[in-house]
DNA sequence: GCGTAGCGTTGCATTAAGCAACACAGCAGG
DNA sequence: CCTGCTGTGTTGCTTAATGCAACGCTACGC
């Protein structure tokens, strides 16, 4: 195995670990929010309108996931359907109650995020978040097998 | 929120978005093992003598969820018991099949990764590496706290 | 040798997830 | 306008992973 090698097989390992004890922390934490219904509140927060449909699109979920997922958001009250259901499908968007507990749960996650970035300068961070969000980008060959079916 | 606090919560979202997604990705391309599966095996394969309980430290699990995990790895035939069980607890450590299964679960994850990390250069992936171990580092303050209890 | 602490297991409950089947609503073509 | 097809959401059933609590056993320390 050469570096480059090297260096992808830790990547894997690390995001693993990552995910594992970001999730695990988040909970000790005392979100008011679980990691998926976060993920579902934080969706429809940036995309008022979504549909549930885009939503397990998305976030490779089967629609009966997130349908159960979005009927507890919504008999807690945090989210709800528009008014303006044109088309196909029901758009979402959060209550005031969502909008609250969507905050509440970030700040939570992000003094975990923060306990890990001790020590990094601004502009370290800043490379980083970059770097993750150009990973997050959907790859073009796994873009193109999507687009197909 | 500033520049530096906008890094900060992209990059707990994109931790997320990458941890569900390659989950996802991964059980898709038909990994032989589990993404739990995987880590604690790829835990024990680094670090053969490993015993039970310091799995379950390290990922942040309960004993009781990595003991089960572990019997279903040894029903299989991947994980043993070492013979040379000197001190508290097990020693464990990868049967032939194990490491086998092991290397099969990496190709998958690794050829997964491969597809995100498509148009980065070397130095690139470097670096991202380098950044995402930083990051997992135990954190000074959580590690007290853990330690102290 | 005895008590205590550490380690692993098991019973029980909960959450998240998938698959399959279904019901219903739009949209398209005639 | 009616009819059929397709997309959307829901529900029943199942499974995997996890936590907590309780238990039994084993090794250490005195």
């Amino acid at each position: 195995m050469n570096d480059v090698e090297l260096d992808r097989s830790s990547i894997l390992r690390s995001l693993v670990t990552i995910s594992r004890r970001g999730v695990a922390d988040a909970r000790s934490g005392g979100t008011p929010l679980s990691m998926t219904d976060q993920s579902i509140v934080g969706y429809i927060a940036e995309r008022p309108g979504v549909r549930s449909t885009d939503i397990a699109q998305d976030f490779r979920l089967n629609r009966s996931t997130v349908s159960r997922q979005l009927a507890g958001l919504m008999r807690l009250g945090l989210v709800r359907e528009r008014s303006d259901s044109g088309g196909r499908g029901r758009p979402l968007e959060l209550a005031e109650a969502g909008e609250h507990a969507y905050r509440e749960t970030l700040k939570v996650l992000q003094s975990v995020i923060d306990e890990h970035l001790a020590g990094w300068s601004d502009a370290e961070i800043a490379r980083f978040a970059r770097d993750l969000e150009r990973f997050n980008q959907e790859s073009p060959t796994r873009a193109t097998k999507k687009e197909r079916s």
